[in-house]
DNA sequence: AACACCTCCAACCGCCCTTGT
DNA sequence: GACAAGGGCGGTTGGAGGTGT
């Protein structure tokens, strides 16, 4: 006999077939899967040569003959030994309609975790290490998937994550971090020693992001409500700026993820190698040294102009920026600005963290870019420096410039320049005229993101 | 006290990318 | 190159606990 094509029980393409609804009244959602006849028998876990099938095929021919078929059926998938089947049956079913479970969900327990599944996987892991999450519940004696495991490790039990209120610096850098990089929880993370990724989302989205609405400032776009209603008329500038420091701080951030774990890689096989490098992990191999400059040199690559002149069609999805401030941030990241701006240039000393950090940042300081302007090595750096208004309010209201309380329309218009000098950090009234907010600017969020330990208070947005 | 509503966050879901075969 | 498995990621949810009425 052959099971899927006894005449009658063939359906016309789309309805579902007796199988299906035997197997539906049994407690089996066979809509979920979208299953048909058609499918069904397409299905490769579901194929003629597998072992249930055989034995459910052998079971049937003995009986067939004078009992309804669907009455068969469920008489048969009602013994615990075919429904066992069937389970595997279903994972066969959501495979194959292109949905891949972490592992048979079937049996398996979901939501909060007790004390004791915590201590089992915790002793298993601290015993085996992970290995394959798919295996280790079976292995370590939990009713849980592999997926539900891999979260619980790395989002509560691994010992180096740090729990508990975040501090105003760590509310900093992610603000800061997300005005750069948007919902990259992960990429922010990497700066965020000890938190996860899915603390920091959590934390944005119940605290950080109700403050920034609270304060008049949308906290997607990172402007003032009005200001982003005033740049829809035509100064995008900002915006642009913005948006072209994320595209180009995501190339980095993923070109420095790739260099870590392809360190981490190194450091398995010749630990001694990662000795050798005051940044440890990140400096492991002379490509790595300089961690932006792979994709910085790709990017150069794939949009040099054949002269030195605007270019308007260096484009992403995220970003509308021109030519010359991606060349301006690309080549002050790739080592052609003068002084120690080399991208990468881990310049921490022996007590720096083998952490991610924004050290290219550190050497992309506007101090090197806004100096080499007039040195003649890069003529069109003055001209790149004139950049608009970028940043100068909401970030430098949130990093603790006296004048932060001007958050709303006023910081929104006006730049938010400093009318009296900062006391912890002063103005020079100089830097206000020809770039010099911007050079102001990317000093402080540089090094705010880079000092783990700032004294500044971001005043305004704490009040 | 009882109920409704709100807040928060651990956990889940589904998509996507990478890796191995 | 095609496919499957493993894992990472961002968005969303559900329920416990807190707060207001």
């Amino acid at each position: 006999m052959e099971l899927w094509s006894s005449g009658e029980r063939k359906q016309q393409g789309g309805s579902t077939c007796s199988w299906c609804s035997a197997l539906g009244a049994l407690g089996f959602d066979m809509a979920e899967a979208g299953e048909t006849y058609e499918q069904w028998k397409a299905w490769p876990g579901s194929g003629q040569n597998s072992d249930w099938k055989r034995e459910l095929q052998a079971k049937l021919s003995a009986d067939r003959t004078d009992v309804d078929e669907c009455a068969l059926i469920s008489s048969i998938v009602n013994e615990k030994a075919s429904l066992e089947r069937l389970a595997d049956c279903r994972l066969s079913l959501s495979r194959a309609m292109g949905r891949s479970p972490c592992c048979e969900k079937v049996g398996l327990k979901k939501g909060p975790w007790t004390p004791e599944e915590d201590q089992k996987l915790l002793a298993y892991i601290d015993k085996h290490g992970h290995g394959s999450w798919r295996a280790l519940p079976a292995k370590a004696g939990l009713q849980r998937c592999g997926k539900s495991c891999r979260l619980r490790w790395t989002n509560y039990l691994r010992p180096d994550i740090k729990r508990g209120e975040f501090s105003m610096q760590e509310e900093q850098t992610i603000i800061q971090l997300h005005a750069l990089l948007g919902n990259r929880w992960s990429a922010i993370a990497t700066h965020l020693p000890k938190r996860t990724d899915n603390e920091i989302k959590n934390y944005w989205n119940t605290h950080l992001k109700k403050r920034l609405a609270k304060m008049g400032i949308d906290p997607c776009t990172h402007k003032a409500k009005s200001d982003a209603l005033s740049s829809a008329d035509g100064d995008s500038r900002s915006s642009t700026n913005l948006s072209h420091m994320a595209q180009w701080e995501s190339a980095r951030l993923e070109a420095e993820a790739r260099l870590v774990r392809e360190s981490k890689l190194r450091a398995v096989s010749n630990p001694a190698a990662i000795l050798q490098h005051p940044m440890g992990t990140a400096a492991a191999s002379p490509s790595a040294a300089k961690p932006s400059l792979d994709v910085i040199r790709a990017w150069l690559v794939k949009h040099q102009p054949a002269e030195h002149g605007e270019r308007s069609d260096l484009e992403s999805p995220t970003s509308t920026l021109n030519f010359t401030e991606s060349r301006l941030l690309m080549a002050a990241a790739a080592g052609r600005v003068p002084g120690n701006a080399t991208a990468g240039g881990y310049q921490g000393g022996e007590n720096m963290e083998p952490e991610i950090r924004i050290d290219s940042f550190a050497g992309f300081s506007t101090e090197h870019f806004l100096a080499s302007s007039g040195d003649g090595e890069a003529p069109w750096l003055a001209e790149a420096c004139g950049w608009g208004q970028f940043g100068a309010g909401f970030t430098g209201m949130l990093l603790g410039d006296k004048n932060s309380d001007c958050c709303g329309d006023s910081y929104a218009n006006n730049g938010c320049v400093p009318e009296e000098e900062e006391e912890e950090e002063p103005v020079d009234k100089e830097e206000l005229v020809e770039g010099g907010e911007n050079k102001s600017y990317w000093n402080t969020i540089f090094n705010s993101i880079n000092s783990s330990s700032s004294s500044t208070s971001p005043r305004a947005f704490y009040n």
